[in-house]
Parts: C-alpha cells; structure tokens; sequence
DNA sequence: GATGAATGAGTATTCATTCAT
DNA sequence: CATGAATGAATACTCATTCAT
C-alpha cells in the first residue's frame, strides 16, 4: 500500500469538509441555529468535536461556509451569467427551476428562511445583496455571487415590456409585487412540505406561470 | 401611610406583566427566542431579572404567556364565533382584516412565523389547531381558539361554491391553495417591511381581493 | 371600642411570634433548614413576608429564636437546678422525663439532629455548651442555658459511685458510655418513629431503666 | 505527539470521576448538600465548575452516583450473599464489620444520616429497601444491593431462637429492637468522633457483643 | 403594623472553544 | 490528523432581604 498522494489527501478532507457542513446544515434547517449544538454536529457526523475546528474556525465560521456555499450552488444553478434581458421562455424557465431548487434544497432555505428572521442578520444580507457587494469573503479569493437589485432589475424590465399587450390599467410594478409575493408564499408553502402532500406542486407551478408569464 | 390596597396591587402587576410581556414579544420577534437573553429583557423593561420571575414561571412560561394572550387578541380581532358560511363580503372583510392585523401586529407575526420553523413547535401546533383542541390551557379555564381545520373548511366551501359561475376547468382546490399561498406571501412580505416601503401594501390588498373574490 | 391597650398588643404580637416560630420549626425539621423559604414559611403561618422580618432580623435569626425557645423548655422541663446530685430516683426520672420530651417535641429534636450534623454549627455548639458558656445572646439579656459538661460530670458520678455494688470489671465510664449511646440510639429511633409504630415504647424506656439504672 | 489511547482516556475519566465523588462526599457529609455549592467542590477537587457536568449530568446526579458507589461497597464489604442463617460467630462478625466500617467510611455515614433526615428522602429510600427493590437504576443495569427487610428477618429469627437458652420473661423483639436502637446509637455517636477520641471504641464494640450476643 | 412588589447576589447548568497527547 | 478532557464566560433561575405605600 503506497501512502496517499497529497491529492487523495485533499479529497478526503474536502470530502469530510462537506459531510460536517451536509450534517450541520440539517440540524441548524430543523432545530434551529442556536438551538444546534456542536456536539451534536460532531456526534451526527461521527467525528470528533475538536476535528471540527481544524476545518472551520468557529460554529459562525460553519454557518458563513454553508452560506457561502449556497450562493455558488444557486449562482450555478441558475447559470446567471446573462444579459439581463428576460423572454418568456427564460420566466417560466426561471419560475420551473425556483421550484425545483425548492424542492431538492429544502433545507437550504429553511435555514435561510430563519436567518433572514433576525434582524441584524436580515440587514447584513440585504446590504450586500442589494448594495451589489459579494456576501462572503473566503480565504480563497470572492465567491461568485449575484445581486438581487440586477436581478430585480431584470425582471421589473419584463414586467414593463408587457404593459403594451395588457389593459390600460395594468400596473407593471404592482403584478412584480404581486409575483414576488407569491413567489415568497410558494416557497414558504413547500420549504416546509411531507413528500408525501406534494400533489398540487406541480398544477401550482403551471398556475403560476400562467398568471405571470 | 396606608398601605396599597389589594386593588392598587393587582393594578401594578397588570401593568408590569404587560410590559414584560411587550418588551419581551419586541426582542423575541426580532432577535429570535433564544438569543434573548433575560438580562436583554429585564434591561430594556427596566426592572431586574429577579422581578421576572416573580410574573412568570420560566423564559418558556413568558413565551407562552405571549402566545396565549396573542390567541386571545387574534380571536377578539376576528369576531371568529360567525356560522361557517363565508359570503364574497365576508371573504373580503377576511382579507382586509388579516392585512390590518399584519400591520398592526408585526412583531406577533414575526414571532410567529419563527416558532412555526422550529420542528417541534411546528408538530406540536399543527397537532392541536388542526386537531381541533385548544393550545394553550391557562389557570382559569381553556383560551378560548379557533381551529385551523374550521377555518380551512370555510374557505374550501367559499371556493367549492364558486364553482359554478367559473369556466369548466375551474379547480376549487387549486385555487384555495394559491389563495392561501398567496396569504402567506403577503404575509412574510409585510411583516418585515418598514413603515416607509408601504407604497404598495393597499393595492396589494385590493389585487388580492380581485383575484379570489 | 376602645383602642387596644398596649398589653394587648404585646399578647398579639407574642403569639404571631410563637405561630411564625412553630411553623417554621415544622418545616425546617421535616425539610431542612435550608429547603424551607421564608415564603413557605410566611404562606403555612398566613402572614406577609415582609412582616417576618418584623418579628426577627432573618431567617438565621428565626432559627436562633426557635433554639433559643427551646432551650428554654428543656431548661423549664428538666428543672435543672438542682444540686448535681443524682438519686436513682432522680436517674429514672431523667430518663423518663427524656423519653417523653423526645415524644412531644418530635421536630424539635429533628431540627436539633439536623443543625448538629453540620461541622460549623455542631462545633460551636459543643464549643458553648462544653465550653460553659451559654449559647445565645438574645437582646433581652442571656438565656438560661445549662451546661452539658455539668450534666456529664453528675452523671458520670452517678456512674462511679455505683461501682461498690458491682463485679470489680465494672468500668464506670464505658458504662457511661454506653448509657449515653444508647439514650443516643433511642432518641434516633423514637424522633423519626410514627405514632402507630410506638409498641415497643414504653417497654424500651423500661428496659433501659432496668439495664442502666 | 501521538494521540491519547482509548484506554488512556478511559483511566482519565475513571480517576476523575473518582476524585470529584470523593470531594463531593466529602463537602457534602461535612457541610450538607444543599449547602455545598458545585463551586466549591470545583475548587477543592482542583477543576473547572463545566468539568463536573462532563462526569455528572446534575448535582443530584452527582449525589446519586455517590450513593450507589457506596451500596456497591457496602455490598462487597459484608459478602452479603449469605444463607439467611446467623450464628453466633456470624453474628459477632456482622458486628465487627459494622464499627469497622464505620470508622472506615465515617463521611459516608454521615451524609447517609443527612439524607435520611429529609422526609422525602427518607420515604422513598424506605419504600425501596424495604419494598424489595433495589435503590439505583445504573445505566449497566441494576446495582447489586441488599434488603433492609431480609436483614432485619434474619437477625429476627437469630434473637428468637435464643429464646430457650434465656429466662422465659424474655422478648425477643424487644431485645431486637435493643440491638438495632443500640447500634444505631454506637454509629451516630461514632461517626461524628474525632480520631483522639476512641479510646472507647473497642471497649465499646466489645460491649455491646456482649449484650447481645 | 402589614403588604407584596422589587432587588441583586448567588447557584446550577450549558456550550463554544482550546489544548495536551 | 484526531481525540475528548478541560475551560470559563454566559445564562436561566432562586431566594433572602428591602422598601414604598
């Protein structure tokens, strides 16, 4: 048996680095990010308490790394790199993937759900996000982010572009409201779904494209 | 100097146990439950730690203080004894009132929205509003509640009614999903919007009203 | 009605004084000195907390007016003036009189045991008591008290002068030793005994009678 | 720096479990349990107040462990997996055994009276030893203990088959009662004697097998 | 005298974090 | 790399004592 090269070195420590944040991200989605114990973290992740401090510096630390993370995985996700011109096809492209993001991230956005509760936190987040900054420094160098004013910016141009084929009395600023807020109860609705109730899921997604698209 | 009558005292403990409980609502709906600490409370009440207790069993038992009096507000509110038949004045009225509520109320809807996260709770509450049996039982006989499941009822029969007068492909329960859906989108929207941003609360309020009249 | 005279006051404070003393004594023999609040102790003897502390400057000082009292009565009950010459008259009669305080002041004699097991309370006691000097100052001037070595000393004359009308092994202080242990034993048995279980009292007392005499 | 061995890390906690029991016995033979505060047992055994609760889950789990290390002891010391047949050698044995241990785990003894002063305690430790049951559930199953009531039963039958040898006025259960109110008052008297002062001991315990035998 | 609201020092307990091995 | 023993600051809670009325 030859000694692991350095690169199997790197890959199981990157791959314990992902289990302990996959544990952590559980816990703190469910019960809560105070109410998530280290100990508990390290015992679900079957290592030690200490071995948890040689990957991440502080229980902050754990959360800022499944943040930072979440925001690569939705900026990949989403494959934001556009020109920020939105035709119908990319909307319902856009509403079908929000969905599906949802549903195989459950947890993700429950614990975000939660920290956007907290008012220090929820102002933090929003002046990154909407000032244009990155959320997160790492040590390695920015991580890719996007900024929610160029993507609200987006999507208030599709909703002015419409005004043309609707009613005089069409507000395009209020359906954008009124499309984010469902958006908000849609995904509040199913963060927080058994598996098993899903049935309108889908007859919901279609609905709602068909009343904003 | 005469000593204070028994009236005077009760009048001081009513007071002081409703600011408490006021003071406390403010820091639990902003902070989170667990990251106020007593000391947080007791400060910003200006009174000591000590006195708290002499108000309320326990930091849960302050919790539950506020829940129950919440329930009590909320049903007040509603004038909820009505005969289960919902009329498009009434279902109007309904929203109104949830709106008027949610901005009155913020901070009892933050609060709420955050036990709703936790898992336990969660389960623990589904269990007894939709159960149909009163959450919280006080000294002096059970609060009086009102019951999701009653509620859910009502509405299901508000859209089942529609029905008829809607085109064939018309699905009541669809429909009650996006409804409420969009309730809870509102809700999370308002309920941490400043009092600036309001712009756009009242027409929202009416684009609901239109949409599931 | 005429205004109360001030012997009339006098009596009623006396005897709230005696009811906070014989409450708390029961507590504090039946749960501890320190397991008792002034609260429980103010509710059982229906009285604010705040007037105990007219009646005596703390709760050490509660405990030190229930000592003080008692060792009045023991003095009172033994009429210990006497010459410190022991009859077998007399010795029958101490032992008689024993048993019978230990019956009637049951949680007296707990809350006694219960102050002698703890190191700095059980030494300075010994050390008032065998030192000869009495053990509470109250304001009022001293307390009767009678010394514990005064006692011992006429006892242990009792002891050697039976030595004639004994076998030549008969060693007076082991029998004094002996007498006091088992005076020990019995006090211990009959404290914490219920008052069904008192068959074998009096044919105790006898028996130690007969075998000490 | 090779990492500490399990078995390592097992003698640790054994060792310090041991140490903080012993401390804590110590205090709270001496000062009495309510008044020995973790504090200073922290102190006295040399760590930190948190360490305690890495051993202890609470002070009364503490207090627990204690008792049951000692009824294990207890149980070892007299081999008390016998026939239920005392001669009198057995006897005189038992006797011995009795003050050995005594003199041997004085602040054990101490702290058992203490308890057994509480009327709640006292209830509870009765019901199970007299009951049958055994006093302590451990994690690894039961403690091995023994019963008050096949003691007592055993030392019963010994002092009734006594009877024939003995003048026809003579009472066995009174006799009994003698011994165990006898011994009772040798353990309290010598547990709360200091080292210098045993003079008597022997002599004593040399005694009371002569009575009783 | 009498009340009970109010205080604050003290106590048990938790938990993120460090560190010797 | 890995372990878990050890730390200590922070937290909820208690209770004797004070004091305005």
């Amino acid at each position: 048996m030859s000694p692991r090269t350095q690169k199997q070195f790197r890959e199981i420590r990157e791959e314990k680095r992902t289990l302990i944040m996959d544990v952590a991200l559980e816990h703190f989605a469910n019960n809560g990010f105070h109410a998530t114990t280290i100990n508990h973290i390290a015992e679900h992740a079957a290592i030690s308490k200490g071995l948890m401090y040689n990957y991440f510096n502080s229980k902050e630390g754990l959360l800022a790394a499944i943040i930072q993370r979440s925001v690569s995985e939705v900026y990949e996700y989403f494959d934001i790199d556009r020109d920020g011109y939105l035709t119908e096809g990319d909307f319902e492209f856009f509403i079908r993937k929000m969905a599906q993001i949802l549903k195989e991230k459950q947890s993700l956005w429950r614990l975000f759900l939660q920290l956007m509760m907290q008012n220090a936190v929820r102002e933090q987040f929003l002046n990154y996000f909407l000032g244009g900054k990155s959320l997160i420094k790492s040590g390695n160098g920015d991580v890719k982010g996007f900024f929610l004013s160029d993507i609200i910016k987006t999507i208030t141009e599709y909703f002015i572009r419409k005004k043309d084929s609707k009613p005089k009395d069409y507000d395009p600023l209020l359906e954008m409201n009124m499309f984010i807020l469902t958006m908000k109860g849609f995904a509040i609705t199913y963060i927080y779904m058994d598996q098993d109730d899903e049935n309108y899921f889908d007859k919901t997604v279609n609905n709602i494209i068909e009343l904003y698209k």
